[in-house]
DNA sequence: GAGCTTATGAAACATAAATTCCGTCACTTC
DNA sequence: GAAGTGACGGAATTTATGTTTCATAAGCTC
């Protein structure tokens, strides 16, 4: 049953092999279906890629690609890689005004389309800043805290919180003891009054401060278990709690301040301090 | 006679690659010569042609491709390839910059720098690539739905629940109504339950996707809530629930992909929202 | 539940491609 | 002007890649 079909209806280019593959997705058989949502998701695999190699990265079978490949009508896959291929040349030239162009006119004609762009930019000026602002042996020493502790606590409340939230959830994939303090009011105080200095908190507070993380903070540091901090001034209340603190200012767009920043800080951090773990699991030292 | 050179100075990007082969043209042999010039002036068919069909356009033979590659290093003509397929994929407008400034910093020096370098890049990509990858017409879109709503319901799990916890956040500040659901399990289908064709939603999921999420999206949109959704693949599950959904890939760092760009969109709606609200209410307009 | 259709996996096959090898040519050097 | 050195072209060789085939498994229909 070969592409019974007139050659006319074969995609030629991505954006038509994209709307073809969205139309008839729901009807593909597993395999296809797979390799389907691989090709739409991983586009310069495929560019680059020898059959042998995105087959195995898609998990699936080389032939599997072939039949998919010809089930759009295409007479194997190579002629489909192709269209992948083709996309790729035809971005490269002037890709940079293509995108200056955008950003001059497709979001800014609509009313909210600024409000995206100014978003957009202030994340860049806010990462521009921070591989200024934040100091390698600091973290290097943050790492080192945190990575020795038992349960790390991590302390963040209202517009800190989605960047404790986040770290928790890695913590939790990459094993690594937590308490996340600030969900539900009530038991924070019980939660904390069994920290010890084998442990260490993680405490994240802009301005205008949480006065509830400057006393955990606060308490932490009076039953001498380290704390790490990330805020935005010296005079942060975070501070004389610290063991080290971080100062991270972001950019603002029409008065809300980034996250990139500090998302950006959190995820090395986290990653960091497994990292470091791992290493030292390896190599059977003690922390 | 193979490669008495250190490997260090085999050039390992686009950039490094160009600068020596423009450095070293003029002691180059006549048909290495017309190699070297081809290469920079057609580094697109590089990438993709084969050593054959390559050696036809420059009018020389395969086998002086490869000399061509191994003079500068490399072990056959296929690596040096290498370094014109990365270009293309890597291409990023001010990446490369960025990058560079990167490398510059002090964190490079100490062993958990490479990671916070990395993530800040990651972070970089991702906002660069956000811009291209939102239509604004799709954008407006969602805002007037979620604007019109009368309650926004946040429906977000694991790593995409930092987003919603943040937007919840910015809402409560904005005094636009909103009911976060996922923060306690039980009560969740309660919640939704309440939800009327009046109201709508934003739902956060990328893969591998919580069924949590697109099960309580397909409740919604059975009862006519209008669902604008964000997720990383035309066949996240999703999809087929949403009146408009936007598809956004985060860079990744060491498999820990960015939150950036969807936290950069977030912020963008929420104040998009809010403003919309604002100005309509001040016009005195009906929604 | 039997029989048919369709989908899938694994390996064999054929082909295309990269690389190596070697003879020839041009240019330099003594 | 002869010998030596390095570049070049073209064919041979080897590698690896796309495609086909076939046996098996999974769905579906009657």
């Amino acid at each position: 049953m070969t592409t019974p079909e007139s050659t006319t209806d074969i995609p030629q280019d991505f954006e038509a092999l994209k709307a073809v593959i969205l139309e008839r997705k729901a009807q593909l058989p597993k395999r296809l279906k797979q390799v389907a949502a691989y090709s739409l998701d991983h586009p310069d695999e495929i560019a680059f890629g020898t059959a042998a190699s995105i087959a195995t990265s898609a998990d699936v079978q080389p032939s599997t690609l072939v039949r998919f490949a010809q089930h759009f009508g295409f007479e194997g896959f190579s002629s489909l890689q192709q269209i992948f291929r083709a996309r790729l040349r035809e971005r490269t030239p002037g890709y940079e005004d293509r995108l200056k162009a955008l950003r001059g006119n497709d979001h800014s004609k609509l009313e909210s389309g600024s409000i995206f762009n100014g978003f957009v930019a202030a994340a860049h000026r806010s990462l521009d800043n921070v591989a200024t602002s934040i100091g390698p042996q600091a973290f290097e020493r943050a790492v080192d805290i945190l990575a020795k502790a038992d349960t790390i606590y991590l302390i963040a409340k209202r517009r800190s919180y989605p960047i404790s939230s986040y770290m928790a959830y890695a913590f939790g994939k990459l094993r690594v003891k937590y308490q996340h303090v600030g969900t539900a009011a009530g038991i924070d105080d019980d939660m904390l009054a069994m920290a010890t200095k084998q442990d260490a908190a993680f405490a994240v507070s802009f301005s205008p401060y949480a006065s509830e993380s400057a006393a955990q903070a606060r308490f932490l540091a009076g039953r001498k278990v380290p704390v790490v901090s990330l805020t935005d001034s010296a005079f942060s209340p975070l501070a004389e709690s610290s063991k080290v603190w971080f100062e991270l200012v972001e950019a603002d767009h029409a008065g809300f301040r980034s996250l990139s920043a500090s998302m950006a800080f959190a995820m090395a951090l986290t990653v960091a301090i497994a990292e470091k773990r791992r290493r030292h699991a390896e190599e059977g030292k003690p922390l």
